[in-house]
DNA sequence: AATTGTTACGAAAACGGTTTCGTGTTGATA
DNA sequence: TATCAACACGAAACCGTTTTCGTAACAATT
């Protein structure tokens, strides 16, 4: 067991002092060519690295970056944290991850220990609890505190920072002209309760492709659940005695899920009736048949927000300034559509 | 924009000393009832926060743990970083995630990273191009300046470290007796390369239980990936000439490809071939026919790292005594087998 | 020879806490 | 009245860096 070497160690061995060792082994043109030799060579021999949290404490910069989500095992959090990963880690910045696991109070812990002193930033994305329970003063306090916060995908209008969102409406619209032009017409929508900001949005843009295409809102053909979990009896009730054709889902799960079920009752996907769902990850690629969905490319909104939040860390401007990035979302065809 | 109030601000303020403003909030007994309540009072009036650095700095404990994966997306991951995360934020530290990428040099790039201070103890997976690079020399660096590792999965018997892994082993036997015993005589086997641990043990688990049960290994039944990327090519030529009537993947993809792979070639699964794969992971559940798997319990598996590494972390012995932790595998019964 | 300018380095403060130890003020005790 | 705890607090060191500023030694200039 050897203990990491500090710089006062290397300053007592070769007999000079701490600022010498620290600005030789920085090349300072301050300090003789031997003496800095004679340094950066002992460092390299006994594997010198500073002490992180001392050059933070020092710095005032920490050089990581908080990410807090709702969920890591929904794979579309995943990929926006590869991309955050991505581009942080090319900038030298380290990723921290801290879930909320849908809690309010999670997510409060969670930012609280972080802003003191572990990062230069965040990137969020709120908590179904949070978002139903209107409160953001957690979040309103660390940007107060100056702290640059960029959101992605579940943000909220009433807090003042950079969002990167994909334009969830428009996905929406994408998939219901998708069922029409392919002659659909009774088109369904499965999706949560509102107070999830994307579900909200994805219904208006449901609404406004059935409108733009002349088509009436039918509410009910819409099943509304109250939370993302999976509720086997609402599925059964409202897939027994509805004649849909279409059916578009606010996440993959509900989609499979749903596919299952109609063709247990033998309808054919998708001749009898189609599904397109949203988040295109594993699942829809996977699923029997496989599920055309709205793509809504985490990685990139990851890289994006990362890329706002590294920005914002290192310029440190003080006018405050806010943008939102809307990524178009695509919609990727297969074979539970014709 | 209010910035984070100090020890010192408090100090000036209340025109005391910094250390009294530190033992007070400490509720030292040392400093009288009456000048507590008063730094306590304002203290929490500014809402005064220690700063986390300097705290670690100064206590050389950061109470973060490093997590080193190969990989965000994959569910297995996911789900043992989420036993991890519940086990340590119970226990007050914070978990930093880094992404290997199956890079062998990301990984040492990251573990270096966080070993100069911003950890107080490791939890990883080897990366494959590590496993395949068999080097180890990052990782016992780490291990040799005190810092505790717990390695989990993908684990290799030179690190002198605690393990936790399941018995790969023996959930192969458990699937390839599931097989015999329902009456399948051409079981296959669809794995990695032997570099990956897991891959190999599986491999050992199918062979003995075949030998167990009198079944002589034919080698044409396995086939052998040289990564976890699914080759689709390889996929169609293994099945379109053999005469199998079992496959046990050693993942969820593959054994999903898989599947799709022989019904699309008209072949009813489970009663032509049954499937088991390895991962109990979303895709298994609702695959079509959902897929009969061998559980891994990821999260248990990061609850007992965690646990296994706080302590390493907190008991602070001189002694080096190393244990492995095995977790049982358990067959989840689905409809890819009868 | 006195002045000035380099060069090469060290002292010390600072980041924001924790902790040990020293000490002035009390009130109680002999 | 001298002694002595107990009490309540402050000074200062320390964690490991970075960085500013001061300065000794020497060379160059006038």
């Amino acid at each position: 067991m050897k203990p990491k070497i500090t710089l006062k160690d290397i300053a007592r061995e070769l007999e000079v002092s701490i600022s010498t060792v620290s600005k030789a082994l920085k090349n300072s043109e301050e300090i003789s060519r031997d003496t800095k030799d004679k340094i950066q060579a002992f460092a390299k021999l006994y594997n010198y690295k500073p002490n992180n949290i001392a050059v933070s404490l020092k710095n005032r910069r920490t050089k990581n970056i908080g990410v807090i989500i709702p969920d890591i095992v929904h794979h579309f959090f995943t990929t926006v944290i590869s991309g955050i990963e991505k581009y942080a880690n090319a900038k030298g910045y380290n990723v921290l991850v801290c879930v909320s696991n849908e809690s309010f109070d999670r997510e409060v812990i969670n930012m609280e220990l972080l802003a003191n002193g572990s990062i230069d930033g965040f990137i969020m994305s709120l908590s179904s609890e949070t978002q139903l329970k209107k409160d953001y003063n957690h979040i309103k306090e660390v940007t107060q505190q100056g702290i640059p916060l960029v959101m992605f995908d579940r943000v909220n209008p009433e807090i003042a920072c950079d969002k990167v969102v994909i334009d969830d409406e428009q996905g929406a619209f994408l998939a219901v002209k998708k069922f029409i032009e392919s002659g659909k017409k009774r088109i369904a929508l499965v999706t949560t309760d509102d107070y999830l900001s994307v579900s909200k949005a994805r219904a208006m843009g449901y609404e406004k492709a059935l409108k733009s295409h002349g088509i009436s809102l039918d509410p009910s053909l819409i099943l509304k659940l109250p939370s993302m979990e999976v509720e086997e009896e609402a599925f059964e009730a409202f897939f027994s005695d509805k004649k849909v054709d279409a059916v578009l889902c606010v996440n993959e799960i509900f989609a499979i899920h749903a596919m299952r079920l109609v063709q247990l009752k033998g309808k054919r996907i998708p001749e009898d009736i189609s599904f397109i769902g949203f988040t295109d990850g594993l699942l829809s690629k996977y699923a029997m048949p496989s599920l055309t969905s709205i793509a809504q490319h985490g990685e990139i909104m990851g890289e994006e927000a990362a890329k706002m939040l590294i920005e914002k860390v290192e310029i440190e401007t003080e006018e405050e300034q806010f943008s939102t990035t809307v990524l178009q979302p695509t919609l990727m065809e297969r074979e539970s559509t014709k």
